[in-house]
RNA sequence: GCCCCCGUAGCCCAAUGGCAGAGGCAGGCCCCUUAAAAGGGCCCCAGUGUGGGUUCGAGUCCCACCGGGGGCACCA
């Protein structure tokens, strides 16, 4: 970074030999990285294990504190300043922490499987597992140049055979495991076929298709039962496919907009037989834990809303073909406005409702694009299937739908009502089918508009309403029969009182549904962990899923000639997915010995998204080589374990961006507490306390043409910004190549110094905020460093000029004044205003000390406090100071209370809440002393002459308001 | 359309309900300097987006609106 307008560089014969410049920072922040490489200064001791050196010593009567990053993708373009952003907040933090007496565990790894690695390697036409490996190198050195505090011997990259071993082997876990509602937590799925086996539980009616006992099935029905109660199974359901990118993606993976995350390409919903992992099993306990955990608000609102429960009620519609239609809904209230039924287009009812012809007087507009029914609905439910997503979404809610010609009973008020199906009814989402209230629903407003559909209002709106469906709070109208009366109840009363009715009556139930749906967990990908999973070639179970036991962990992913994954034209919705590693023909096959010979079985070739690896690695930090279990228990409970009733565990403190609200943040969750279930982790939570840091936005610039122009170009002049002398116009914007707006870490190093840019960063607001990069700000941390490095040192002769001699008594309330600050500013993770105090108080001294030593007492906590946030420059000032050994570990200093409060204060003086006046009282004057010495104030004596007062508020320290009546 | 967060000096940001300013950038003046500045000192600059309310007292709490950012969006 060079902008024309930040500095001209100075020559060497210019400026004083000793004074603290980038050069010279330069030297001593690779000295400094050195050194604590070479002393290993940030290991964390583990209690036992291969990592346990030192805990006696170092860790053993300290606290320990776990400090992670959410780890970065090595895409290839290498970092900017924005990424480093949480990095050095976590640093700070960690190294402030270290410095107050805890065993402080700072982490950092690679996410180095999935598509951003993959696509990068397809772009530059080489092997992913070299274009990454050529990338962590890259990155290593840039956050090494940045004097982070990881413990390097703990870091993990999810592509490593090792790290991946035991992705597969959680994945096992997950396999081998059912959810029991009544324990509620998962459990061994042999603990369940046990239960089977002695007879004391059934199968549940869903996981059981064959309509037999237990005991009646055979052993390929028995297995099929099993599968199907599994935590991970294979099902054909619709699912998002995307042909641009080649692959299916969860529904966490497809935008609003109804496209990829990445790439930004349609998604079309098709069935097809994919994996998927079973978070549904957990929404309610993904919902109430985060009451325990220290998050953003934000950010758990965010997932309350994706996992979305909704209270509400099945009820069950008898038709006149004998079937009976299962809806959900949360207004069971308005069950008497009911006029007609809606199934999506894929419910599995659709066929058997479907009549052969037109039942007499059906009117037109209900028989779709003509023909009989069957033909009707079908050509209905081939449109919805080839439409987009995003063309739901652009189709402006136009409702649309085709009677099915048969007919179901409204119980509560004896009515026939046609049944339809239309797209605006979700297949995934609750039952699949409604009871359409247009009385109250929009939706169903609309639709019944569309087909000349009764109306029903069965809540009164209020007077003067002049809407359409009213979906709000009223007393219930039209609503009574026979054995049931509504009328006149609010929402909530005939909610309740309904339910009893259709519960009674055996119509329906009460129940709650999730909108989260469970976790499509299959890629047809290359760069991904291999599934652990391979199938019989030939026998009674031919395609059925078994994993393969632990000792052919890893499952290695395989070279192939071809990696890149088959795309397709974005809209071609008939294309099929197709998995890069079938084409592995060698690796396709393989002979184990499962138990019953050694027989031939064909691997799985899906992969697993990229969101596997990172479900777990903070876990794999604490353990990194061990090859013996994922994590030693007793190391996870250390660093992870609960610490008091209530308590879910997990890490300290965890920074990253927002947008992993939904995605990372929710699986990694999940596996956390499958994990928790079935014993292997003692925290019940991963992440105790989150951080989102803020973005950082750079200036951008456009050109007459409105195309973005290289900024680092830009030069700016009085009346604006130029480029090449033709104006152009400044916006800000997302780092990065498009923007034109690239600044890079290693720009920042050269010009300033790791210890300026760290600062820089820390200073321009608290760390969950966003704001602009102003390169020209930069310079005001550089100066800063300059005036503490000159505190220190004579620029000319480079020898210390700190003395003993006694501190000014003046200085003493300043020095623990803003030791306290900084403490408060660090303990907040509001590191600016840590940055503001020791501002503070290097002017102080600049000024108060000009023409004589800095006191030793005042030199030594400066460079202590400004250590975590500038650590290079305050080691190498700390042992210009005599200290041989690095300070890492020493105290950080403390603030003396007897210094903290004044003698005397200024109060402020008001009356009627208007400041008058100012006096100065003893700090430990009473209310009595405060007003008398207000009264004695001639402003206020003024503004009292003559007034009646009716009140004196005097609060101690701050101010006496004279209230006058 | 619904939900969440944020609006303080030219800019970035401070201020347990108690005198709006801690710190930095930019700007102005001065000092050091042959000259310069990535050196030093001093100074200028807002009444807190708008309108109500609660309170002795509101940047801070409440309501409505405006502006910016983010999330969700046919979820029954």
């Amino acid at each position: 970074m060079s902008q024309e307008q930040v500095v001209k560089t100075p020559t060497d014969s210019d400026i004083p030999p000793h004074r603290y410049t980038a050069a010279r920072a330069g030297r001593i922040e690779r000295s400094w990285q050195d050194r604590w490489a070479e002393e290993g200064t940030f290991a964390a001791p583990n209690p036992v294990g291969e990592l346990a050196e030192g805990f006696a010593e170092r860790a053993a009567e300290r606290p320990k504190l776990f400090v992670n990053d959410m780890f970065p993708y090595p895409s290839g373009e290498g970092l900017h300043v924005g990424h480093p952003l949480g990095y050095i907040g976590t640093d700070v933090y960690s190294r402030y922490m270290r410095m107050r007496g805890h065993n402080v565990l700072h982490t950092m790894g690679f996410d180095a499987f999935g598509l951003p690695a993959e696509q990068f390697a397809v772009q530059t036409g080489q092997h992913p597992r070299a274009t990454t490996e050529q990338n962590i190198v890259a990155i290593r050195r840039q956050l090494r140049r940045l004097g982070l505090d990881h413990d390097t011997r703990r870091s993990v990259a999810t592509m490593d055979p090792q790290y991946y071993k035991w992705t597969q082997w959680i994945f096992k876990q997950i396999f081998s495991s059912y959810y029991d509602e009544a324990a509620d937590r998962a459990r061994p799925i042999d603990d369940l076929v046990a239960e089977f086996d002695a007879g004391t539980r059934e199968p549940a009616a869903g996981n059981n298709p064959y309509g037999l006992r237990w005991p009646e099935l055979d052993a390929q029905q028995r297995n099929s039962v099993v599968d199907a109660h599994r935590l991970a199974y294979l099902n054909e359901a619709p699912v998002n496919w995307c042909p641009g990118l080649g692959t299916v993606l969860s529904n966490e993976e497809v935008t609003a907009d109804g496209r990829s995350e990445r790439g930004n390409f349609p998604v079309f919903r098709r069935p097809l037989k994919q994996w998927k992992l079973r978070i549904t099993a957990y929404a309610e306990r993904l919902l109430s834990d985060l009451d325990a955990l220290e998050w953003p608000e934000s950010i758990k609102l965010m997932q309350r809303n994706w996992i979305g429960r909704s209270i509400g009620a099945t009820i069950a519609f008898p038709t006149d073909r004998g079937l009976s239609i299962e809806v959900f809904t949360t207004r069971p209230d308005t069950l008497f406005g009911a006029t007609y039924v809606v199934l999506a287009p894929e419910h599995p009812l659709v066929k058997g409702l479907t009549t052969a012809d037109w039942p007499e007087a059906t009117a037109e507009s209900w028989r779709g694009v003509g023909g009989r029914p069957p033909e009707a609905v079908a050509a209905y439910q081939q449109l919805a299937s080839r439409r987009s997503e995003l063309e739901r979404q652009t189709d402006q809610r136009v409702k649309s739908g085709v009677f099915l010609g048969s007919f179901a009973t409204n119980m509560a008020t004896g009515q026939r009502i046609p049944v339809f199906i239309a797209d605006y009814v979700l297949t995934g989402y609750g039952t699949g089918a409604i009871m359409a209230v247009p009385g109250q629903d929009e939706r169903d407003w609309e639709f019944a508009g569309a087909y000349d559909l009764p109306i029903v209002r069965t809540v009164a709106p209020p007077s003067g309403f002049e809407g359409k469906a009213f979906t709000g709070e009223g007393p219930a109208i039209n609503s009574a029969n026979d054995s049931l009366d509504l009328n006149g109840l609010g929402v909530a009363d005939s909610k309740a009182a309904m339910i009893t009715w259709l519960v009674d009556a055996g119509h329906g139930q009460a129940r709650t549904t999730y909108r989260l749906r469970d976790w499509l967990f299959s890629r047809q990908r290359y760069w991904g962990e291999p599934f652990p999973i391979v199938y019989p070639v030939d026998g009674v179970d031919i395609d059925r899923p078994i994993v393969v036991p632990d000792e052919a962990l890893p499952v290695l992913l395989p070279d192939v000639e071809d990696y890149s994954p088959r795309t397709f034209a974005d809209d071609d919705v008939t294309s099929e997915p197709e998995a890069p590693l079938a084409r592995a023909t060698e690796w396709l096959t393989v002979e184990l010995d499962l138990g019953d010979g050694v027989k031939t079985y064909r691997r799985e070739t899906n992969t697993m998204p990229n969101w596997a690896g990172s479900c777990w690695y903070e876990l794999r930090y604490l353990d990194p080589h061990n090859d013996d279990v994922f994590c030693d228990p007793v190391i996870e409970k250390y660093w992870m374990g609960p610490r008091e009733d209530g308590d879910p565990g997990g890490v300290d403190l965890y920074v990253g961006g927002a947008e992993h609200a939904v995605l990372h943040l929710l699986y990694a969750r999940f596996w956390h507490k499958v994990l928790f279930d079935l014993g292997h982790v003692s925290s019940s939570e991963p992440f105790r306390r989150l951080v989102n840091q803020g973005m950082l936005q750079a200036p951008a610039y456009t050109d007459a043409r409105g195309m973005y122009v290289d900024a680092s170009r830009v030069e700016s002049r009085q009346d604006g910004f130029y480029y090449d002398d033709a104006a152009v116009r400044q916006e800000f914007g997302k780092i990065g190549k498009s923007l034109k707006n690239m600044i890079t870490p290693d720009d920042m190093f050269a010009d300033y110094g790791a210890d300026t840019f760290r600062l820089y960063e820390m200073f321009t607001g608290p760390l969950d905020q966003s704001r602009p990069w102003d390169p020209k700000a930069v310079i005001g941390m550089l100066r800063l460093l300059q005036r503490l490095w000159r505190l220190v040192i004579d620029e000319q002769t480079g020898s210390v000029r700190v003395g003993n001699a006694p501190v000014d008594a003046g200085s003493l309330p300043v020095l623990n004044r803003v030791i306290e600050g900084v403490r408060e500013g660090m303990d907040s993770l509001r590191f600016n205003i840590a940055i503001a105090r020791i501002t503070e108080l290097v002017n102080h001294v600049t000024q108060s000390y000009a023409d004589r030593p800095t006191p030793r007492e005042l030199a030594e906590p400066l460079v202590l406090m400004i250590a975590p946030l500038a650590p290079h420059i305050a080691e190498e000032l700390w042992s210009k100071l005599g200290h041989p050994e690095s300070l890492a570990r020493t105290n950080f200093p403390v603030a003396d209370s007897r210094f903290l409060v004044d003698d005397t204060v200024q109060i402020a003086v008001q009356v009627n809440g208007r400041l008058r006046g100012s006096v100065a009282v003893p700090a430990d004057a009473d209310a009595a002393a405060m007003e008398a010495a207000a009264r004695r104030e001639p402003n206020v004596i003024a503004h009292l002459d003559g007034a009646q007062i009716r009140r004196v508020i005097a609060v101690p320290g701050k101010l006496v308001n004279f209230v006058l009546g």
